[in-house]
This record gives C-alpha cells, sequence and structure tokens, in this order.
DNA sequence: TCCTTAATGTAGCCTATGCTACATTCTGCA
DNA sequence: TGCAGAATGTAGCATAGGCTACATTAAGGA
C-alpha cells in the first residue's frame, strides 16, 4: 500500500509502457477493500447487519482472512469494527460501497447488452469492474443508454 | 498458487456469490506470468532478445522483483533463463505469449471502438484482459466484426 | 441459570510481490 | 589486455492476503 508506484528514481525511469502496469497495480491494492465494503453494504441492506461469517461465505475466504481484511478496513477508514460485535461503514465507506455498487451494476448490464450470459456477465464483471476508468465507464453507460433509445 | 481455491470443506461452504470471487482470486495468481511471458515475446521481437533490466523497464519494477518472477515462471516451465544471459521462451511459454497477445489486442481494439481514447483503451485494456472470459472474448470479437461490416 | 455451540479472536505458517543494499559477473573500450 | 560501469545475482525486509489450529466470548435453549 505504501510503495512507491510512481518512480522517478535513478533505477526506474517510467517509461510508456510501464505506467499501464502501474495503474493495474494499483488498483488491485484497492480492489479488495471495493469488494468488501460493498458486500457489507449488502448484508446490512438484506439482513439488518454484516458479520464476519456471513461475509467470509460470501467472499468465499475463511473468518480470520476476513477479519484482518476489516481490520486494514478500519485503519484505512472505511468500517468500525467493534470486538464480538457487527460490521459498521463509516460514511467514507457508505460512498465507496455505492460508487462500487453503481459501477458493478453498469459493467454487468452493460456486458449482458452483449449478448453474454447473465451467469458470464456476473462472473466477469467482478474483476472487470476495477480497471475500468472513469472515461471506460462513461463509454459503457452511453452505449446502453443508446441500446435503451434504440429499443424503444 | 496452491491454495485450495474451490473448498467443499466444512468451513466454507461454496455459496453463490464466492464463485465469482474465487474466479477473480484465481485470475489474479495467473495475470503477472501473463503479462511477463506477453512482454518477453515483444521484446524478443522487437531487439532479439529479452533482458531483466529491459523488462524492469517495461514493467515498471526493479529487476530484482523482476528475477524473482522470472525464477517462478521458469518453474512453471514458461521460460528458460541461464544465468547472467537472456530470458527465452519455451513452447509453452510462447503458446501462452500467442494468446494473451491476441486477446489483449481485442480487448484494446474493442474498447476502442467504443469511442475510448487509445490512451485510456491501452490504459484499461492492461488490468482488463485478465478477467475476460472465453464468451466475453467472444462478444468482443462479435462486437468488432459487426461495426466492421457497418463500416463497409 | 448454566452450558453447549456458534461466532469471534489470535498465533503462527505460507506464497506472491514489492523494495533497498550490496556482491558478483560480463562486456566494451581505452 | 585491463578495468570501469552495466547487468545480474543475492540477502534481507515489508505488506497483502491466503491458510490451520486453537483460545475466548456471546447467546440461546434446557
Ligand atoms: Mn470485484
Ligand atoms: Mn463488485
Ligand atoms: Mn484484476
Ligand atoms: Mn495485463
Amino acid at each position: 500500500m505504501s510503495h512507491n508506484s510512481e518512480q522517478e528514481d535513478h533505477d526506474l525511469p517510467v517509461e510508456g509502457n510501464s505506467v499501464s502496469f502501474s495503474k493495474t497495480r494499483r488498483e488491485h491494492s484497492t480492489e479488495i477493500m471495493e469488494d468488501y465494503v460493498e458486500a457489507i453494504a449488502d448484508l446490512i441492506f438484506e439482513s439488518g447487519e454484516a458479520r464476519v461469517v456471513e461475509l467470509s461465505r460470501r467472499i468465499g475466504v475463511t473468518h480470520v482472512t476476513v477479519t484482518r481484511t476489516i481490520d486494514r478496513l478500519e485503519k484505512a477508514g472505511y468500517v468500525i469494527c467493534p470486538p464480538y460485535r457487527a460490521i459498521f461503514l463509516t460514511e467514507k465507506g457508505n460512498a465507496l460501497a455505492r460508487s462500487c455498487k453503481e459501477r458493478h451494476q453498469i459493467v454487468v448490464a452493460f456486458l449482458h447488452s452483449l449478448g453474454i450470459s447473465e451467469q458470464t456477465a456476473n462472473l466477469d464483471a467482478e474483476g472487470i469492474e476495477h480497471h475500468v476508468s472513469t472515461e471506460t465507464l462513461q463509454a459503457f453507460k452511453h452505449h446502453l443508454a443508446l441500446l435503451h433509445k434504440v429499443t424503444l
């Protein structure tokens, strides 16, 4: 997380191609946080509260992994997690969850609009969403809007 | 790499949503290899050989990181790397490089066809490519083919 | 109320992927 | 032919994100 990332040191001149790889690495360091806050928001909406066990079932990792990730989320200011209690989203966490959920839905809808099956759209979107820039997201939205008009 | 991934243990019942997260995690464990073999193939094509320094410039990490990743690639049978010499692709490595390059180009072309700038298309594709299933890749190709026809 | 059991916490292990600092080897030019 | 500097190798450190095994706490039914 606290890596240099954009280096202009003597060892690592930033050269054309490396920019995209840096971007991808940067996105990878935030995508787990994004998926967690989104899942937490979903759980709160669906069942009133987000518990570690339930999160671990959703995400498919052990409760230990969830606990340590939640620690990081707490340090980063996205959640509050009192011992033996549920996980609560901060305002910052809620904002992130909202924008991630919206982006997720747009990506799914876009893939679906290309004729991709619901199943595959959902599977692929979970990974793709984290690498979609604002410009690309806008293009997806635009495409969906066009389709909507044509279908009328 | 050697994690269970698809678990049917008592602790971790596979539940609907977790499948997509597992898929994403699986893809992350292979994407660095994919980007490396592709970059190695490019370097060999462009300058006759792939050296660690040049790779480290391309990818934007130190030569140490490259060296250790190359070790893993060698153990996995994608490259051969004699001490103080260049990096050579095995048949397996060459095959992977080819299919990654093709996929990469399709993703870039597809994004570009949505009106996304060349720059952004290149940036986003570097991350998106690894999360595109066969079905989605086919849909991208199909979309491009349609556009091609319309443009004629 | 108590006690079983589910949920949560903690210790300790692993791999992947970054880094710096330093050692070694190669290579091209004087 | 030597040697300076570039390339490569290696030691050691950090963090993220997986895991198992075991300890502790909370909650609900008998
Ligand atoms: Mn996701
Ligand atoms: Mn998501
Ligand atoms: Mn990714
Ligand atoms: Mn890539």
